[in-house]
DNA sequence: CTGACTGCAAAATCTTTGCAAAGAC
DNA sequence: GTCTTTGCAAAGATTTTGCAGTCAG
């Protein structure tokens, strides 16, 4: 895994490049993805951000924009969940895939080089220019077929 | 693919199965994703059937709540795009996945046995109930590509 | 008839935007 | 100092819900 002061520089020379700033709250967001391996709502990570930081007020105005612009620069990458919005996830790991379970809403991750490799294979065969891919497994995880049967 | 005569039997089914009640509005829902190949979103499917019967008035809470119920009987299908919404597709064809333009929007539909067989596999290492599964492949379509290198 | 369905409008979500004050460079 | 960013609150966009009337079975 990429190291934190790593990635630190490499965000910094994204936003310079860019003509942004560099604020705390950008640091804070970046760092909670980093070291919360997971996937997160933006309110989430805004009330995470505030139970950590009780001194600092941040907006859900600036996570939203804050995570828009770190998905744009690749640094952090999104699942969507239909209408019930997305969640993100720190970006420079490992490709890997979604397991997402329909009860609990679980997310178990995944890699597979076959899938990686045929995909691949797929967007060259559509002259697609893939910057990206996802794929989502959806189902009853194990523990709530468990659950299931139990009550029945 | 399914002919309309079945599509319906089936759906009539469903219908009587779980004690709802076959109406109009169910009816051209199903009727227009049937007809029309593509994705679309619950106001599209609102719009379109608003003009093609003009002396109906289906609103489009009733949209939302037939997809709803659709999507849980398996007759249709749906693909999501983040805070923006989900579209939906007749579901009834064979599985297949999605390459997604994020130029124009573009969907192209493409299935690949490997990458259906891998996936069943991979349900089954993490004990997962499989019930469903998505594949996006995210980039820039042919056509996108061409006219970026025009503007340059 | 009875209970489900519908359209409407209001409510609920989730996300974006406008603006004045604050902060980065 | 200048120009971006921030937090707030208000506005938007999308989806869901409550309700009285309507319709299918």
């Amino acid at each position: 895994m990429i190291d934190y002061d790593v990635l630190l520089d490499k965000f910094k020379s994204i936003i310079k490049e860019s003509g942004l700033k560099y604020t705390k709250q950008r640091e804070l967001i970046v760092k909670f993805l980093y070291d919360n391996n997971g996937h997160f709502t933006p309110e989430e990570i805004n009330d995470a951000l505030k139970n950590e930081y009780p001194d600092m007020t941040i907006g859900i105005a600036t996570v939203y924009r804050t995570l828009s612009l770190l998905e744009d620069a690749g640094l952090v990458t999104s699942i969507s969940f239909g209408a019930q919005g997305k969640k993100y996830e720190f970006g420079l790991k490992k490709h890997h895939d979604h397991l997402v379970c329909k009860q609990c809403g679980a997310i178990i991750e995944f890699c597979d080089d076959i899938i990686e490799k045929r995909q691949q294979e797929i967007a060259k065969k559509f002259n697609f220019k893939m910057t990206d891919h996802t794929m989502k497994i959806i189902g009853i995880c194990q523990s709530c077929q468990n659950q299931t049967k139990n009550k029945e």
